[in-house]
DNA sequence: CCTACTGTCCTACACAAATAGGACAGTAGG
DNA sequence: CCTACTGTCCTATTTGTGTAGGACAGTAGG
């Protein structure tokens, strides 16, 4: 399957989700337009409550990552995102600013760290290209 | 003051505290070998309880960030992580990957995305030559 | 030694977060 | 229409998190 929620970790498992689909989403495991897990069938799955599942959702669907049509099911949004640009470089600039500063605080070097970046921008790409 | 604590933004004053030093270190404000203000005196200054900047100090030390020698006082760092290179790595790439997905599902060019990050280590490098 | 600092452990409490089950509304195919 | 599916709201319980104050141990200077 291709989700799965580690009870050990101490991590809540709808967080764990939102994780996965936000990872499976970026790295074309999940392609747009396809339909999730219904809610009930992936909580039988992991042997969790459907509201854990379904915060998940509800999470992922505040992030714009996916659309939840009521009756039908959860899919994943097809491009486009729901924020104004300003809106999204804030989001990106923070999580951006927080690696930066870890970097310099594991002592890693302005070059390792540029290559770094650009083998995992590589990664996800390459990924996204497969069937 | 250096620090501040917003109660009206809901995130947990130790953790606001935390990111505070953090930032401060990798920018500058800090040098290496520098106390911090005493946990009593900043707790007093910020309106909170003792204990939650202590908390905050305690979870700086376990980043290694900070160094604490009990009866004297907390101590900024002077390099050498205590991390060996392949927790280093693992800390760093997961940062790394959250700011990549999320690029992604904002809709954030890879182009753009080197740029944002190269201007934010300019950033930071710049402030470190300062005074 | 005594005083005034330093950080720390222990305990307590209030609040939020995570999870869980019952009942309900919308969709779709027989 | 009836059945079987979809997601959702409401409520309850539990678990964990954040904050708080009292008492204690180590350091340092008068």
């Amino acid at each position: 399957m291709l989700f799965h929620v580690d009870f050990k970790t101490g991590k809540p498992a709808y967080l764990q989700l939102v994780d996965q689909v936000r990872y499976a989403a970026a790295s074309g495991g999940l392609r747009a337009g396809e339909a999730l897990p219904s809610v009930r069938q992936l909580a039988e799955e992991l042997r969790v409550n459907r509201n854990t599942v379904a915060k998940a959702y509800t999470e992922l669907e505040s992030q714009g990552i996916i659309e939840t049509v009521p009756g039908k099911g959860c899919f994943l949004k097809d491009g486009n995102t729901p924020f104004t640009k300003a809106v999204r470089q804030k989001l990106l600039l923070k999580e951006i600013d927080e690696a930066v500063v870890t970097a310099h605080h594991l002592q890693v070097e302005r070059a390792d760290f540029l290559a770094l970046v650009k083998e995992r921008l590589d990664y996800f790409e390459n990924k996204q290209e497969k069937p």
